[in-house]
DNA sequence: TAAAAATACTCCATAGGTATTTTAT
DNA sequence: ATAAAATACCTATGGAGTATTTTTA
């Protein structure tokens, strides 16, 4: 069906002249007479009678009226919901983030978010950042927000967020809590390292191996981060958290921290993004979000 | 919202690929190409992706799908209900009978359209010819079945549906009862007339006057014709009556037919139409059944 | 006579065509 | 080498414009 033409119809029979449609769209009077007669012609019916100097609707064209006017109501929910998409109200939003952020940031942001948006679907992924930059070259997710010191590929866009601090802990009543130490004093204490991939193991190996020394004891390892805080926080040995995961038992009063000389340890948390990609409007929003509430370093 | 366009792109996406649509649509590829394109830049969303050497939805392009498709269904269903007018199915009828065609008729055709065409609404309207003439030349009716010896006017369209039979009767155990007679004889009865405007009282005057003979007895006036039949019935008088209204009567043998040398009385009864004027199709539908369903003089 | 619609014509925007190039298997 | 889409360019239909006539209150 010429929906132009059925348009006019519309406007004929909701102005009642073919006149006053002609004013209401902007465009000559015989350009409406025109399309009418163009319908009725495609439909097979008159649509209009003359009656006076003006036009009545005919009972066919009552018909095709009322179903003119259904038909553009489903236009206009069909722009509506195209419209939400575009701005970003409704759609799908693929995220990766790795362990830290995973536990530390991504439950604030997407409250936040979902509170702006609240129609939008979000899937998180999590993992190391090894299996966050291959989803992301496979355009499993939109983005990732990774915390590492590794250098990132070329292909991958990086915004960066903010810096996490890195605290090495004790137990609130260890000898060197709330002191100050050398890094290589810290390594005869009893250190609880994290698993094979884990950043701040990384780093912590990097550590030794810049200042030429090791670990003087055999060191317990955890899998998870809150693992080893919370060793730590029962009383036994040292590890390097960020401040975000052991702020909670600080404030309790259950760790201290040791500060080392010369040694402010942070760790660059990134939004990271392939290069060339287009993003849908509720990921755009998203990723504004996180930029936006993450500079307060 | 471009819906040619639209089209074109729930081909592609149906089809999957721009050369499908192109083959399914019977245009060039190109043309589609161009289209999706227009589309796209209307939306302001990419639609499709290079995937391969072929093409593949972008989340837009979903949500435009889902949309489209349900555009179309809204179109179609706007498309089959005005075809179920075109075709009859559905529209409204408004008839006019005098009381003779709407009592003895009218039933039966109606009864009879409906089982054919149930979704139609009639309306019916009854009353004397005059009234029926006038609601035609008004429009307020699309057409009007009529039992009338007064000649119609011109801008009328008149279509005979059948002969209606008049019979003097008698009660069944009347003098005349099953006899030959002549007119003037009856003249001598005790006559039951119908009201002024009734055309069968005017077809009795007008003998009288063609005869040259009076009534010889004060007559009974009634207004309606199965009050007349129905005195008769009951053992009083003899009157003027249409076959089918007597057909009952007889059946039981409460009444008797008195024949009259020379003369057969029959009433036309018409089909009478505004010239000129366009009727619907379930008007032209019923028209025709009630043309078609009458032929058995 | 004035207001509305219909008619006659002219023009140009654009949908669609053909030929060709680009891209990826 | 081949299949698909994109690009370039051309053509023609039809939608919209102006001017004018017809119709009716």
């Amino acid at each position: 069906m010429n929906l132009n033409a059925l348009r006019h119809f519309v406007s004929v029979v909701k102005t009642g002249s073919v006149t006053g449609a002609a004013r209401e769209l902007h465009i000559s009077q015989p350009a409406i007479s025109m399309q009418i007669k163009n319908l009725e012609k495609e439909l097979g019916h008159t649509l209009f009678k003359a009656r006076g100097r003006g036009i009545e609707l005919t009972e066919a064209g009552e018909v095709v009226y009322q179903q003119a006017v259904k038909l553009f109501l489903a236009e206009e929910e069909a722009e509506r919901i195209i419209e939400q998409y575009t701005s970003g109200v409704t759609g799908n939003i693929r995220v990766f983030a790795t362990n830290f952020p995973a536990s530390y940031l991504m439950p604030g942001w997407i409250a936040g978010f979902k509170q702006l948006y609240p129609e939008t679907g979000i899937q998180i992924f999590s993992g190391n950042t090894k299996s966050a930059l291959d989803k992301l070259m496979k355009n499993e997710i939109d983005f990732a927000v990774i915390a590492s010191h590794s250098s990132l590929p070329d292909e991958a866009d990086i915004v960066h967020l903010l810096d996490d601090e890195l605290f090495f802990i004790v137990p609130w009543n260890h000898p060197l809590a709330s002191k100050r130490a050398e890094f290589e004093d810290l390594m005869e204490e009893d250190f609880i390292l994290r698993g094979e991939g884990s950043s701040t193991r990384a780093l912590v190996e990097s550590l030794c191996q810049i200042k030429q020394v090791q670990l003087q004891r055999t060191p317990v390892q955890v899998e998870r981060l809150e693992e080893a805080i919370g060793i730590v926080a029962s009383g036994y040995g040292i590890t390097l958290a960020p401040r975000l995961a052991i702020s909670p038992y600080m404030d309790r009063g259950l760790l201290s921290v040791v500060k080392v000389n010369d040694l402010y340890l942070t760790r660059r948390i990134k939004l990271c993004k392939k290069k060339g990609n287009h993003f849908s409007p509720a990921v755009k929003n998203f990723m504004n979000y996180i930029v936006n509430n993450s500079h307060k370093s």
